[in-house]
DNA sequence: CAGTATTGACAGAACGTTCAATCAAGAGTA
DNA sequence: TACTCTTGATTGAACGTTCTGTCAATACTG
């Protein structure tokens, strides 16, 4: 009751955490309406036309969780030792954000089961999270930092090598216990993609 | 009709096919009651409990596919050139088998929600290829064909490279439209890994 | 007082599950 | 062989619950 101002914002929280946790299905309205202190589920219905609709306004709410490649030009002559280790800690920056853990797994979760979903979460995420990474490794390959190669392939191998670590921060426990912190992962793994492309002499 | 024979198999596969592509949630009794054949819902409590146990048989029945890595000590003293393409190989035959796939989906839908089911999908399955990779690369860092190197670090990135590749294959068709085939992935990827590990001369 | 926000009550559908009844097939018995 | 008894498989109907969505009444606010 605390703030009883913006109803709307609070009803996208409170749906936003159900649909992550439970699922669009899962979740209910009388549960949305529940965790959003709200005494009636009717009251959802005064400002979403229906659940579908409820759905969606959270997935816009959430949806400029842009990645770290904002700014392609900003980082496109630097070289990739400075670079792909930053890219690489951004990255688990965002794993480790609650928020962001929420939406990849209400994202995910749901694009298993909605090939639209699917379409819209690889197009606009991963597919432009990979497009930026080809330019870039083109960029070095051209000056001569980087051996030629396929560049399609490197971005998929480098935004993958941090995926199995990622799974362990977000839902994999299990993967924690050998103890590797994301700092020792982005070092060695990053070295060794670094080494691998290195230009022959 | 063609088949009353054995009918809990025939619920079950129905029941793996609704369970995968709805999740738990979608899937409901009658559906699955639909797509096996069977007239009444009812059928279904005649040969198994209720739906949650009706999920984890289904689980059970599909439990055993063992990845590649089945029997570590085959590979052991083989060299990374031969051995690590041969597992990429392997990893994307299994995750080209429509049955495969639907268990993916499936483990990782459900998984999402449930932190049970979480464990046993990370401790069982990824942690224990992970835990065979790392056997494989110590060995060949104590042969003196890799450079020393933090193998827990290698062994995520080695499984972690495939893992768009294989996403394309499964739920993300955005993915595919580069064009880049899996064969050429795993020459590429497998190749940065190779070079970014050699032992120094 | 006017308009919006909020509520409890409610309808209709769908859900998981139970139940009594039917059916086909085999065992036992005369 | 004929007849009953028994059992597991299968079904349609029904139960209680829960879900989404509707509605009219009330509370709040300017």
């Amino acid at each position: 009751m605390t703030e009883a101002e913006d109803r709307r914002a609070q009803i996208l929280d409170a749906a936003f955490e159900e649909f992550s946790t439970k699922g669009f299905k899962g979740a209910t309205i009388k549960s949305i309406a529940g965790a959003a202190g709200v005494q009636s589920p009717a009251l959802i219905y005064h400002y979403f036309p229906d659940k579908e609709a409820l759905f969606n306004a959270v997935l816009e709410t959430h949806a400029p969780i842009r990645s770290a490649v904002e700014d392609p030009t900003a980082f496109m002559d630097r070289p990739p030792e400075e670079v792909l280790p930053e890219i690489a800690q951004a990255y688990f920056a965002t794993v480790s954000n609650p928020v962001a853990q929420r939406m990849m797994k209400l994202m995910v979760g749901e694009a298993l089961r909605r090939p639209a979903l699917a379409e819209v979460l690889g197009r606009a995420t991963v597919a432009r999270i990979l497009d930026s990474l080809k330019k870039y490794l083109s960029r070095q390959v051209e000056l001569g930092r980087l051996r030629p190669h396929d560049v399609r392939s490197s971005a998929r191998a480098f935004v993958g090598m941090l995926v199995p670590q990622a799974a362990g921060r977000i839902f994999l426990p299990a993967l924690r216990e050998d103890g590797l912190t994301d700092k020792e992962h982005i070092e060695t793994a990053v070295g060794i993609f670094l080494e691998g492309l290195r230009p022959e002499r």
